[in-house]
DNA sequence: GTTAACTGTGTCCGGTGGACACAATAATGT
DNA sequence: ACATTATTGTGTCCACCGGACACAGTTAAC
């Protein structure tokens, strides 16, 4: 798995042309991931979009674990290149970056999770991210600590508003909220604090940013109180 | 589905007695889900640890989703009740009973996703929540998402620390450290700012702590502003 | 006692991931 | 030039999955 993901690729020295590479056969499950949803992404609809049969592709990859691993860390990509910046604007534009990239592959949230073998862009992910604090005199565990909050974050929120397309039961946003709304209104004896709170609610949608400044605002408690 | 969670089950007028109950098929796929991991759950498999057929089953729930909806939001339970406490130690405590239910049923981590209809359950997890930020000032939509925000860190974390057993690829805590370390010893001039946490880095495994209190210190900050 | 409602069963279907034997291909050693 | 050998692609087969559907058995209401 991790030669898959961290290995270069040698074409084979002896033997037939591969009529696929492991690239490409990363792009065309993302393609499909993207259009029709992760759930629609088999070994058979995979290869339907190849000039292979489905049997081939386990050439190239050992199963479909290591599959959907590989066209993972192939989607998340590379966070954009950002002039250098604070630590809290920095962090800012990083978390915006990936919450653009979740957004991008909703899947993504759905397939990088777990304790798994992590990519090399995963981990440019992670070095951009700590790279911002590098000079916050925070400690290497609280640096590492301080982007899981923030990527857990962006996650939550992607979730939140991702319509994750085809693949787990997607209601819509509305259909979403309605019924929510109904809930808490027939029954809102049972669940009075939530009643009160949806009552005094603008529906503003904006708890990506609510969240991230109140983050960013105790990151930068702790990185004064150190000075 | 809003019927199958919401609903008090009626037992029928007629026909003969049911062999099952829902609470009690949805019991059954609980156990197995943690005993075997999720994908251990199937409609196979929970038959046979009930005396009925797999056929069986779908008389009383119409598929495999609403199952894993019925039995989340079972599995979910209540918080416990606790005495009242000024915002910031009730929604520490909060947290970590969350943390603690999740730790006690990971594979709620890979149901409870997106956008999907809620149980009561659920909806009494996230009254406890806002019920300690009643009287902080906050609006209804902020305190709807600095619950959002808790809640998300403690899914990070529970995902970090959990070992998802039997469903998804399971590493060992020391097997993943142990390629992460390897990766970033050998590729150290590829993540400069990643190595060098690494080696500043005492391995506290204390993140859960650590994004808690700084997004209650965020809180706080937020929530003298109004004052 | 008949009827109607309801539960449980057996069979069948398309789709999935994958094991495995075998044929086709192409570079290497002689 | 030719045999060897490593490698890729194919076809067949299997267990398992979720689920549709027709049918038989059971029980209360009329």
């Amino acid at each position: 798995m991790t030669e898959l993901l961290w290995g270069t690729p040698q074409p084979p020295s002896r033997g037939p042309k591969p009529a696929v590479t492991l690239a490409g056969i990363a792009e065309a499950a993302i393609r499909i991931a993207d259009t029709e949803g992760l759930d629609a992404v088999s070994m058979q609809r995979v290869a339907d979009d190849l000039p292979v049969t489905k049997m081939a592709l386990y050439r190239h990859v050992p199963g479909k674990t290591e599959l959907v691993a590989v066209m993972s860390d192939l989607a998340m990509g590379t966070p954009p290149e950002r002039p250098e910046q604070p630590w809290r604007e920095a962090l800012r534009t990083w978390s915006m970056d990936l919450y653009e990239g979740f957004n991008r592959h909703p899947w993504l949230l759905l397939t990088t999770v777990g304790r798994r073998p992590v990519g090399p862009n995963e981990l440019t992910w992670m070095e951009h991210g700590v790279r911002a604090l590098t000079d916050s005199g925070l400690s290497g565990s609280e640096q590492f600590d301080a982007i899981l909050v923030l990527s857990g974050h962006v996650r939550t929120l992607a979730l939140q508003t991702a319509s994750l397309p085809g693949g787990r039961a997607g209601l819509t946003e509305e259909a979403f909220l309605g019924t929510f709304a109904t809930i808490l209104t027939t029954q809102a004896e049972r669940f009075p604090s939530l009643a009160a709170a949806l009552r005094s609610s603008n529906q503003n949608n904006e708890g990506l940013e609510f969240g991230l400044e109140r983050i960013l605002d105790g990151l930068a408690v702790l990185i004064e109180s150190r000075k």
